[in-house]
RNA sequence: GCGGGAGUAGCCAAGCCAGGUCAAAGGCGGCAGACUUAAGAUCUGCUCUCGUAGGAGUUCAGGGGUUCAAAGCCCCUCUCCCGCACCA
């Protein structure tokens, strides 16, 4: 048990208690809505996931602290099918699936009997559901997030269903749905799509597009699949297998040669097929079929390669271009007596010309010729180098490839440009198709069946084209903040790059579409305009609104502000000051001013969230900005279960502390990228937080005091009082910049060294540090707040401050003890006890005694303000010019030129003192410090009455450099 | 393939957009010292190379360029990471 676990409850039960973050409208305050999207409730969350709600909770805690009204709440995620597959599998006996929840449960209970129990309850995915949002929502309040439960909901309530319907239901009048053919992995067995958990082998399959060319024959058509339809120009024969088995078939009217199993496989492409008659490719080798462009007559020949169960089994041949045809063909030159049986004459075959179609730099007129050649192939059962070479030439003539005359009215275009030309071209003649397959080999599903391409007639679509949307919602991007900006790029590419998007689905929890119930909403899909539900889930459950009064119209007027209130009233039966009430509660909340989370929903989540938000609501209700965090790895690998290197998020509290992790987790790695967990760095990081408790639950106890110069403290405490300002603002302007990283060195690191200097400076009377001390403290423990808020909170109540420093007032900085030049001066002293130390060094073990300190002379000082009020650009002539016109510098000339050539040489210039009496000071108040610091006797000079300088070393001096004498 | 991003000292990691104040923050590791019976913990200093006077030299994936001046800007090359649609 982490020694921080005592306390952490302690001010967690508090909280919770006096309900110090739940968060009510309240006009006279500026609010802050911000919202990090819900876990998903299928088993226990990790230290990764902790990373982003750690992050959004420190924002919310800062923005809090700020006075602002925040807003923070939280909700849980189950539609979709990870949820309803596990149960399956559950129910299903699966072993792999039992460990794999049991290992999430042994986290939450003590003994197997009671993993056992409510494994046996994981049989309705309500329950699992239901448990996990439970025990991540425990989990979350162990790490002392500030949220907000009492607006939780699930997006499986039937509640939650009716906003979506009417989102969909506005989606829908807008004219954004539309429904078409869809392809997508499909397991025939199951009668299901299937996504990549559902696949024993290829999951990582994608759908691959052929264009079915139908060639005329007989009374029907010849039909052949291809990736490189542009070649139809090139075809000098067809290749059928002829041992394989081919049918006729009538395909939505029409009659079609293709293989037996390419018939079977369109009819799960959403086409009507009839198989008329079956029957062996030799029976078809040797007819002769039609040319697409010129309709003249080629020949069908036997090829072995030919796969049947690839694409329809039929393949027209272009030996110009692609390897495998033109091996294909020269071994049937080099061999033709096989030819015999279907009554084709090697002359025939001989007699066919190869087509040159693609003109291409570095290659001959037939490149695949050049390729099969380069690679010295011997015929076609070499696969491995065929496939090689035509990778090589569909490459290059894909990029660089220009039709040749030959090509009809595509003639000297490029084959990149052209291809989708030749398409539309086709199609408008009713010469092709299209044929999916996956783009791997085998895909297999969990049930053991081989995988097929289904298409979908009648899926539902979000159109992200439909007119008008998509600028809208390029508008709501170029107003919005993205932090860090760096990520504005990927949103600016998945904005060019979305089209339409399924939205609807036939398996899995979720919302009926409302106009067509078949179909049920898909998860990513009803995630996008929820956060509008926080500002009201908690009115609706408290008082026991029914679903089916949450009615188009409700929502209509709690969101859009149409209708009146009294008419909602009365068609909803919900009370009239209540409705009211919820209307003005959206108002004040909405919109969502921060939305938090990982770069990897940028693609999907974040981009509908935004598109659904210009889609719904008007302007002013759109998300002002989206803040991100990259995800976290193990030890400088990626965290898996099978490494077994994935920390659970309930352990963290215990195992680490609640405070120390989250110090970790925001000062590792700033947010832009990857965080690197590495166990043995937890150590130092708790050693911080020490630190910073021991040093306030010492001064933090006495009597703040702000020392002026009027009361003559020590310029220590003057400068110690300007650094501990420095830091509230920079600290503050790194929160600002989201630089969190930045921000929390700050306030642990730079903090923790300014302090440590300060206690050491002996010369400090013992009250004017404490006072010193104690005001830093009380400004210490809030600035930790946002980070570590069970210590700070710990620490603020032993200080015997009102309320929680939770809400407490963020400190700003005192821009009267602000004082540059003392920290100059400081800094002065700084380099000057580096500097001694290094010649000391350097004297190799001589006996030292005594330091002499030598203070430039007063007049360096005005030359080096004069320059830097002149603001000259940095050329020494100008600024000697600038110089010299001065009497007063000119009675120095040489020294004059010295200085310059410094100042040209260190490219501007240094930090110095204010003057040299001031620099005198400074250092004459450090005798005792850089005595203590350096361990000899110090005695500082002033240059213009040196009364002891035996190695004439006074004259080195310059503002800021000090010039020694060490002896 | 398409799209996005990264390569910084022994390691991790800031800096890059707005070039000079950068031998480059912070941390880890290492070395030395203090404290301690000792170890650990903690604290202090050092940690690219050279240097018996505060200085000099060489660095920011590799190559080229722009500039008085480049880790930073431009071009090319190499290497690595992430997303690509029904999976949340």
């Amino acid at each position: 048990m982490s020694e921080f676990a005592k306390y952490e409850k302690k001010w967690q039960k508090r909280w919770k208690k006096d309900k110090v973050f739940e968060a009510d409208p309240d006009p006279r305050r500026k609010k802050f809505f911000l919202t990090v999207p819900y876990p998903y409730t299928n088993g226990a969350l990790h230290i990764g996931h902790g990373r982003t709600y750690t992050v959004g909770d420190l924002i919310a805690r800062w923005r809090r602290m700020q006075g602002y009204n925040v807003l923070f709440p939280m909700a849980s995620h189950m539609t979709g099918t990870p949820i309803l597959g596990m149960v399956e599998r559950i129910k299903a006996g699966d072993p792999k699936a039992i460990e794999q929840y049991k290992r999430d449960l042994r986290l939450y209970f003590e003994t197997e009997e009671e993993v056992n129990a409510q494994l046996a309850k994981f049989v309705d995915p309500w329950v699992t559901a239901s448990f996990f949002a439970k025990v991540i929502s425990q989990d979350f309040d162990a790490l002392g997030y500030s949220i907000d439960w009492r607006r939780k909901f699930t997006t499986g309530d039937k509640t939650y269903n009716k906003l979506i319907e009417w989102q969909y239901q506005k989606f829908m009048e807008k004219g954004y749905i539309r429904q078409g053919n869809y392809p997508l992995l499909y397991c025939p067995n199951c009668g299901n799509p299937v996504g990549e958990d559902d696949l024993l082998q290829g999951e990582t399959a994608k759908i691959k597009e052929f264009t079915a060319i139908k060639w005329p024959f007989e009374d029907g058509y010849l039909v052949a699949a291809t990736l490189r339809p542009e070649t139809i120009f090139g075809v000098t024969n067809m290749w059928i297998n002829p041992k394989a088995t081919y049918v006729w078939a009538k395909v939505d009217g029409e009659k079609w040669v293709i293989s037996k199993s390419a018939a079977e496989k369109l009819r799960l492409q959403a086409k009507e097929v009839e198989v008329i008659e079956e029957f062996s490719g030799a029976k078809i080798v040797g007819k002769k079929f039609r040319a697409i462009h010129d309709d003249h007559e080629i020949l069908i020949l036997p090829a072995g390669f030919v796969d049947p169960t690839n694409a329809t089994g039929v393949v027209y041949s272009v030996p110009g271009h692609a390897p495998f045809d033109y091996i294909a063909l020269r071994d049937l030159w080099d061999n033709p007596s096989g030819l015999a049986e279907y009554g084709i004459s090697a002359e025939v075959v001989r007699g066919i010309e190869i087509i040159s179609m693609i003109d291409i730099k570095g290659y001959s007129e037939f490149p695949a010729k050049d390729a099969v050649e380069s690679r010295d192939i011997k015929n076609q059962h070499e696969d491995g180098k065929l496939e090689d070479a035509t990778q090589e030439i569909y490459k290059a003539e894909f990029y660089e490839g220009l039709m040749k005359e030959n090509c009809g009215q595509f003639s000297g275009r490029s084959i990149k440009d052209v291809k989708d030309d030749v398409i539309a071209w086709m199609k408008e003649n009713n010469s092709c198709d299209v044929f999916y397959e996956p783009d791997i080999r085998p895909v297999i599903c969990k049930c053991g069946t081989d995988v097929q391409v289904g298409v979908f007639a009648g899926q539902w679509f979000l159109d992200y084209l439909s007119p008008g949307w998509k600028d809208k919602a390029w508008k709501a991007l170029n107003e919005m903040s993205i932090v860090p900006e760096t990520f504005r790029n990927l949103f600016e590419a998945t904005f060019d790059w979305l089209t339409q998007r399924p939205c609807a689905r036939k398996r899995g929890i979720g919302t009926r579409l409302p106009f067509d119930p078949d179909w049920i909403i898909e998860s990513l899909s009803d995630s996008t305009i929820y956060m509008a539900f926080y500002t009201i889930a908690h009115h609706i459950h408290g008082n026991k609104i029914k679903p089916e009064q949450l009615k188009y119209e409700f929502f209509e007027y709690v969101f859009i502000g149409k209708g009146t209130p009294k008419k909602v009233a009365e068609k909803t039966g919900i009370d009239l000051d209540l409705l009211k009430t919820m209307r003005n509660e959206f108002k004040y909340w909405y919109p969502n001013d921060q939305r938090h989370t990982a770069p990897s929903h940028i693609s999907n989540h974040l981009s509908f969230a935004i598109f659904h938000h210009v889609a719904i609501f008007p302007e002013k209700y759109w998300l002002k900005m989206i803040s991100l965090n990259e995800h976290l790895i193990m030890e400088g690998g990626k965290m898996s279960k099978s490494k077994g290197n994935v920390i659970p998020l309930v352990e963290i509290p215990k195992k680490y502390g609640a405070d120390v992790y989250r110090l970790y987790a925001v000062s590792a790695a700033e947010p832009g990228s990857l965080m690197d967990w590495r166990e043995k760095d937890v150590p130092t990081v708790k050693n911080r937080l020490r630190q910073f408790m021991d040093i306030v639950g010492k001064y933090g106890k006495k009597e703040p005091k702000v020392y002026a110069k009027k009361d003559k403290p020590k310029t220590v405490t003057l400068w110690f009082q300007s650094r501990v300002n420095t830091i509230v603002k920079q600290a503050t302007e790194f929160l600002e910049s989201f630089k969190l990283r930045d921000f929390a060195i700050m306030v642990t690191s730079e903090m923790n060294r300014v302090i440590s200097h300060y206690l050491k400076r002996s010369e400090v009377p013992k009250q004017e540090m404490e006072g010193a001390m104690a005001y830093a403290c009380d400004i210490w423990v809030r600035l930790m707040a946002p980070i570590t808020p069970h210590a700070s909170e710990e620490l603020w109540s032993k200080m015997k401050r009102e309320g929680y420093v939770s809400l407490a007032k963020w400190p700003t900085p005192n821009k009267k003890l602000i004082d540059i030049e003392s920290e100059r001066s400081h800094d002065v002293v700084e380099s000057t006890i580096r500097d001694i130390r290094e010649i000391v060094r350097l004297m190799k073990g001589k006996k030292t005694t005594q330091v002499h300190l030598y203070v430039a002379p007063e007049w360096m000082f005005d030359a080096m303000r004069s320059i830097r009020e002149a603001n000259l650009p940095l050329i020494v002539g100008n600024i000697m010019k600038h110089l010299m016109t001065n009497p007063e510098f000119r009675k120095h000339g040489k020294e004059v030129k010295f200085i310059v050539d410094r100042i040209a040489k260190e490219n501007g210039l240094w930090v110095h003192s204010r003057s040299a009496r001031s620099e005198r000071q400074v250092l004459l108040d450090s005798v005792k410090h850089i005595s203590a610091e350096v361990g000899l006797d110090v005695v500082v000079h002033a240059s213009d009455n040196v009364t002891y300088d035996p190695q004439n070393k006074a004259r080195f001096a310059l503002p800021g450099r000090v010039s020694l004498f060490i002896e």
